[in-house]
DNA sequence: AGTTGTTTTGGAACATGTTCCGAAAGTAGC
DNA sequence: GCTACTTTCGGAACATGTTCCAAAACAACT
């Protein structure tokens, strides 16, 4: 792995390309191609370099991504540090939700590993928000951190589980009959509901969600105070 | 793809295998040697059949390992029918969390689309008992759907990440120093944790978070009444 | 027995991310 | 110019899930 910077007198076989060119080809790549068109093959023939040169740049596809992501962190508004606390931990989630929604690439980091250690500052400075909000309202360092947590749990369930289901082809492709399979008897909730589950699960409700999430989890604290 | 029954006047090829030897297999192959170790290669060969063979019994791996979960989810504990729908709901997500989080598999298919269609009756009793404890507690259905789905993301996510925090390696493998380049000044909160987010990170507080989003959401509901 | 039709099988092939390791392309010292 | 050292490059190779399609193995019918 070259070193980041460029120091002066350096000896050994000079580099064809550096991580930020990878960055650019990559973000190009996407823009133009779609996001499932980028594969290291492919990245690698669109700057003209070899395939394993990248892995001499970028540790891993997870870490490329992760790159990518900082960079379009910037991109989530700067949040008001004005304001209840209350009303900026939930605005705070919603801008998150929706920036990383909109990048369906990015589902596919949002599990990694020591996810938060490779974030960047832009990124971290909304973490940092959400948790001086907590603070702000009266949870302890250790309540605050749960507030995160918790509530990142649920946006990456809620981002991963809607980011795999297919919009076009239907949800009734692996089995058809949801509603016909269904022992009306012993499952009488789900029978009535039936054929609306679709219909109903398709709904963005986050806002909400993120709204009871955050008044019941700062209950909570204030309950045990 | 075969018939899951056998009629009896059958005509062409007999097959060399089923659905059934295949699950059979496949738990076999997870219980000696991992479930890292079960790939379709491995498992053709421990049948003694080809590698492709199993396409034609089984959609895909997915669908196996989705196949696979709804045998296990005959463990999940049978919910009870009585005692105040709230903590039902509550007990009744930590029995599912528990269930899943034991199988490390697990966290390979909860994302698949159509996943609940794709569930088993044993399975999909646990979801008709949340939502009828919501329903009795007086939630519409829209209301108990909503409920469920909400949880369902945050036990998706929940899982999702833990299962791929790393262990053995460590959280700080990606990128050491989550504590040395922190900005205290530009970010004085997650400066004062420091080091001590994995440690937080690392507990396990599932049971209290949904109990608040459970909360929070009945809350939510009766408001809207 | 031979032909026809039907169903299943499985080897070859493909695209993917990734690792290995020998070779290339520089600088430093002589 | 020559050698030694250092750093990067990139083709070959591997394991993975998956698709294609020609052949195999059976039943039914003549």
């Amino acid at each position: 792995m070259p070193p980041t910077d460029a120091p002066r007198g350096r000896t050994g076989r000079p580099p064809v390309t550096s991580r930020a060119d990878i960055l650019v080809a990559a973000r190009r790549l996407i823009d133009r191609d779609g996001w499932e068109k980028l594969t290291v093959r492919r990245l690698a023939a669109e700057m003209g370099i070899g395939a394993t040169t990248l892995y001499h740049h970028v540790r891993d596809k997870e870490d490329l991504l992760l790159l990518l992501l900082n960079e379009y962190a910037d991109r989530i508004p700067r949040p008001p540090a004005a304001g209840e606390p209350r009303e900026r931990i939930v605005a705070g989630w919603v801008a998150i939700h929706d920036t990383l929604g909109a990048w369906p690439w990015a589902a596919e980091v949002l599990t990694v590993d020591g996810f938060l250690t490779g974030l960047g500052d832009s990124a971290l400075v909304q973490v940092e928000a959400i948790l001086a909000a907590a603070a702000e309202h009266g949870c302890s360092q250790e309540e605050a951190v749960d507030l995160f947590r918790n509530i990142w749990y649920f946006t990456v369930g809620e981002i991963l589980v809607r980011a795999r289901s297919g919009g076009a082809r239907g949800a009734d492709e692996r089995r058809d009959g949801f509603l016909a399979g269904i022992d009306a008897a012993a499952l009488p909730r789900l029978a009535a509901i039936g054929d609306r589950w679709p219909g109903l699960s398709a709904r963005d409700t986050y806002p909400d969600a993120v709204r009871a999430f955050v008044d019941g989890l700062l209950a909570q604290a204030e309950g045990r105070s």
